[in-house]
DNA sequence: GTCTATATGGGGATAGAC
DNA sequence: GTCTATCCCCATATAGAC
């Protein structure tokens, strides 16, 4: 647990101001600002906009690919993993619902490292996807359009970012499991 | 229907370059490069890059706003209503994907109109709200968070264009269907 | 209706004093 | 580590010729 450095600061605060209005909208300005300093001064603890940017996104772009990793590795039915993939979501976006806002936004502004977040991103559907494939083989999961499954699903956990804040939704392991509910069972009662 | 002007050309082709990079990062050289001309004839066709925001963004909240009180003004079951949302995305997505973008997404950057358009917004979730709300009463939705059911089945159907362009869903009225049976069933098999 | 030229302001980033 | 001053570039938008 290293303790927080000022470069530490200025990526969290960027984050938030990136949520706001996004990459392009926030100027090195706005965000010394927010830090009570000049925007020259930032300079000192960080080498440019850009990789503010990269470093928000890559993190959780991997902390991602790494969760999915193991639990696609794990010996659980499809749904369970399902189950768990949403768990992951909540957890990452609990801890750090600004950063999210960025990777779902602003990864187009990516410039050195864009490419390798798109291979990150290609592989995270493409092993979700397969999760669900196999599902339906199985028999677990219904035989229904499995790319409207995997986007249906994909897209509510991609924006948990923006309502994860509000006050309902402070326990990861409630939200977790009512969200699963939601998403597998889908809300008829009938 | 009137002919397609010179103003609705530049509207469309900046809602593409929206889609793409955001309002604020897409110039007015940019569009004008799109449009096979230079930034300063655009002023000729429009007053501003604000009221090109403007127009894409409160056109479709609009049409959001009037299509769901035609629904909510039917004699319809709620999961029925449901059912009419679902299709009421896929139709304004399916015919304005790209306008869908800047709805979605840059909505903050609204100047003049920023409070109307929350306005339409909030009203929005509120009468969407009060449908699954009605539902859960009158024993058509399980009776589980109604803001986590909410949200599962607004988000999906707001990110409908980033998918909607592709082959697949081409066709609004199978897509409207399983759309509906994976948000209102669930995709368990048991 | 499109062009060139230009006004005016603000962007990211650096130099060098303290 | 923060500041002031500044560089250089590009943004939106207008004026006025063709």
């Amino acid at each position: 647990m290293k303790t927080e450095t000022r470069k530490d600061e200025i990526i969290k605060t960027a984050a938030k101001l990136f949520k706001e209005k996004g990459y392009s909208a926030v100027t090195m300005r706005d965000l010394a600002s927010a830090m009570g300093m000049k925007a020259a001064s930032l300079y000192n603890h960080i080498k440019s906009k850009q990789q503010i940017l990269k470093e928000i996104i890559i993190t959780l772009a991997e902390e991602f690919t790494s969760g999915l990793r193991q639990i696609q590795q794990s010996e659980k039915s499809n749904i369970k993993k399902i189950e768990e993939v949403v768990k992951l979501h909540v957890k990452i976006a609990s801890q750090n619902p600004y950063g999210m806002a960025s990777l779902n936004n602003d990864w187009m502004h990516l410039e050195e490292k864009l490419d390798y977040y798109l291979e990150l991103r290609t592989n995270y559907e493409e092993e979700l996807r397969e999760i669900i494939a196999e599902g339906v083989k199985k028999d677990e999961i219904i035989d229904e359009n499995i790319e409207i499954m995997l986007f249906s699903i994909l897209t509510t956990l991609r924006s948990l970012y923006s309502w994860i804040p509000k006050k309902e939704y402070r326990n990861p392991e409630k939200l977790s499991q009512q969200l699963s509910t939601v998403l597998i069972q889908g809300i008829n009662k009938n």
